[in-house]
DNA sequence: CATGGGATTGACT
DNA sequence: GTCAATCCCATGC
């Protein structure tokens, strides 16, 4: 116990984002994801790389309006949008904007902190860069699939936290997004500068 | 109902 | 660098 009779956990531990963090503009909820942790049975990660999709652009699922595949997307912020990818991965977004407006985070990477043997064991691998250097890798390394779609991630299965004290000013690099298109030209992925944990390295450095 | 396209990954040349 | 695996779902006949 500490001279202020707070267990030291309680300043390690943050709770939750609360639901205002993800109802306002995407490429700010994607910039301010980073350094965030995402929990998921037993397992944990310091989200090094995101990206922001909106309904306004081409490359969004949400484009194309609300189908029985988007309406998590155009539902109310704060919950967790999976959709399966290339028929094998599923991906993990976090869905923002108000209510009525398509639009989520892509988390692309995350720096793995509990359960790495869990990981270890899911992934078939062992160097800790590789568990979770990717979209599709790291639902894998924590266990994420398409029944957690829809879910609140204030609440869990899948649960996102602020940042540790460590993170809380965390340098971000930014550049176009990975792996689409159209609408490459948006500048709307994010990563913590420097991160050996990411998907693929940054071309170039720019402070967000 | 048939078709086609991925917000990827891992294996291979 | 190339390429296939694999499946949900949007689209069109």
């Amino acid at each position: 116990m500490s001279v202020a009779g707070r267990p030291a956990r309680a300043i390690v531990r943050r709770g939750p984002l609360p639901a205002r963090f993800y109802d306002r503009p995407v490429v700010e909820v994607a910039r301010d994801l980073v350094g965030c942790v995402v929990f998921h049975d037993g397992c944990s990660g310091v989200i090094v790389e995101t990206e922001a999709y909106h309904q306004s652009e081409p490359a969004c699922h949400a484009f194309v309006g609300l189908t029985p595949r988007t309406s998590t997307l155009f539902g109310p912020p704060g919950r967790a949008y999976v959709y399966r990818s290339y028929g094998i991965h599923a991906l993990l977004n976090a869905v923002a904007e108000p209510e009525g407006v398509g639009a989520a985070a892509l988390i692309r990477a995350l720096a793995p902190l509990d359960g790495i043997d869990l990981m270890r064991a899911r992934r078939g691998l062992e160097r800790l860069e590789r568990l979770c250097s990717g979209p599709g890798k790291l639902t894998q390394a924590l266990g994420i699939g398409l029944r957690d779609n829809g879910c609140d991630l204030a609440r869990g299965p899948v649960v996102i936290s602020a940042r540790p004290p460590a993170w809380r000013d965390v340098e971000i690099a930014v550049s176009t997004r990975i792996g689409i298109a159209k609408a490459q030209e948006l500048p709307w992925r994010f990563c913590a500068a420097g991160s050996k944990f990411a998907s693929r390295p940054f071309p170039r450095l720019d402070r967000a």
